[in-house]
DNA sequence: AAAGAGATGGTCT
DNA sequence: GACCATCTCTTTT
């Protein structure tokens, strides 16, 4: 189990989001452990029109703006959250969403958090995999790298040689940026 | 299988 | 007061 170093994520998201890949994300939240492998990612720069942190500081994405290594973590549509792996040197505001993680054990408890669904769609999308994992904005800023509740590990995997690439998801600008990156599907998808 | 719309609340201009 | 880094359900092919 190589451990992951703050060097490792102090690098540019576009660059730390496909290396990203394959890793582990696991929490213990509530006495429920879940555990997943990242299977979708993008990437949100400083200088990026879509990003959070493109007008500057605010209260909201200060953390984007701290130590790599740590969890942003924001509500989307007022209902939903979605959590990120904050990248970059300390000062930029930088950071990689995570967009689905593959459900490795833990999976009764996301699906008692999700209900009852098929196992692909407890944690295919952000909000869905917050959700699963019980994250939300108690956990905005905390460390994933200091076994708090949630945490970023590397198993040993190595991330997709060729990871699909393609613009993100969601957003009105920076619309032609490709810093969508997945794990390649295993086989078939229905 | 695809398309459409409603829910719902913080954040920033 | 507009704008969202979304999800789910319902309706239509």
């Amino acid at each position: 189990m190589a451990a992951i170093r703050r060097t490792d994520l102090a690098r540019s998201a576009s660059v730390v989001a496909p290396w990203l890949l394959n890793k582990l994300l696991v929490s213990t939240v509530d006495g429920r452990t879940v555990a997943g492998r990242i299977a979708e990612v993008e990437a949100y720069e400083q200088d990026d029109p879509a990003s959070h942190t493109f007008g500057g500081r605010t209260a909201r994405n200060e953390v984007m703006f701290g130590r790599a290594g740590h969890l942003y973590v924001y509500l989307s549509y007022g209902i939903h959250f979605c959590a990120n792996v904050v990248t970059g040197p300390e000062g930029s505001g930088e950071a990689v969403l995570i967009r689905s993680v593959a459900i490795e054990s833990g999976l009764d408890d996301a699906a008692a958090r999700r209900g009852d669904r098929p196992r692909r769609e407890l944690s295919n999308g952000p909000g869905k995999l917050c959700q699963a994992f019980g994250v939300g904005l108690p956990h905005d800023g905390a460390d994933l790298l200091a076994g708090g509740p949630v945490r970023l590990l590397d198993d040993g995997v190595a991330p997709p040689p060729h990871p699909l690439v393609g613009p993100r998801i969601g957003i009105s600008k920076g619309v032609d940026t490709p810093w969508r990156f997945r794990v390649p599907a295993e086989g078939p998808t229905t």
